[in-house]
DNA sequence: CCCTGATTCGC
DNA sequence: GCGAATCAGG
């Protein structure tokens, strides 16, 4: 079905262009491509010679700091979490299908519960549950480094538009 | 240990 | 052309 691997397909070299130029590290732009690794991209930036971007403004020293996004009041939880990550955000005001994603069905009982107090800088942002309500936490999982979601939740959140198109699995949101 | 991009070099 | 392995570094 179409190209869901590898392959830099036009379309996959453009996206990879865009996500360069907005300053993504070459594994975050693999992770959000899929079928590649963070060499793969690195090696074909080369090749098509974009190396040496504007410096994006991205503190990966070291170390733990980062804050995390905090200052909440429950009711705009989703558009907090969008303005947290600009990454995000296109996904969140997504046109097409999809109104406002507010995944909901796991079971409440089983859930983790993290809230956005408890979200930091490397757990899953992925929304479960209505966020109005007093239940509404987060997926919480490792997420990948300088994505907002976990591997699982990544590859719903970021669907190539090769494939998105045709491939819309939301039978459940896990 | 986490991560970053750069380079090499067999395929 | 591709990308894993490696290198050099924060």
């Amino acid at each position: 079905m179409t190209d869901t691997g590898s392959g830099w397909t036009d379309e996959r070299v453009d996206l990879l262009r865009r996500l360069w130029d907005e300053g993504l590290s070459a594994s975050q732009i693999a992770a959000q491509l899929g079928g590649v690794t963070r060499n793969a991209v690195i090696g074909k930036v080369h090749r098509l010679g974009l190396s040496g971007r504007v410096k994006a403004a991205d503190s990966p020293g070291n170390g733990r700091k980062k804050p995390a996004p905090r200052e909440a009041e429950a009711d705009n939880v989703v558009e907090l979490a969008a303005a947290a990550d600009p990454v995000a955000a296109p996904i969140l005001s997504f046109p097409e299908t999809a109104p406002v994603i507010v995944p909901q069905s796991v079971p409440l009982a089983v859930s983790k519960r993290v809230t956005i107090m408890d979200l930091r800088e490397s757990m899953c942002r992925w929304p479960l549950g209505d966020p109005t309500s007093p239940d509404f936490h987060y997926c919480g999982d490792r997420s990948i480094t300088g994505l907002p979601y976990c591997t699982h939740h990544a590859q719903i959140a970021y669907q190539p538009a090769a494939e998105r198109k045709r491939d819309r699995r939301v039978g459940g949101f896990r």
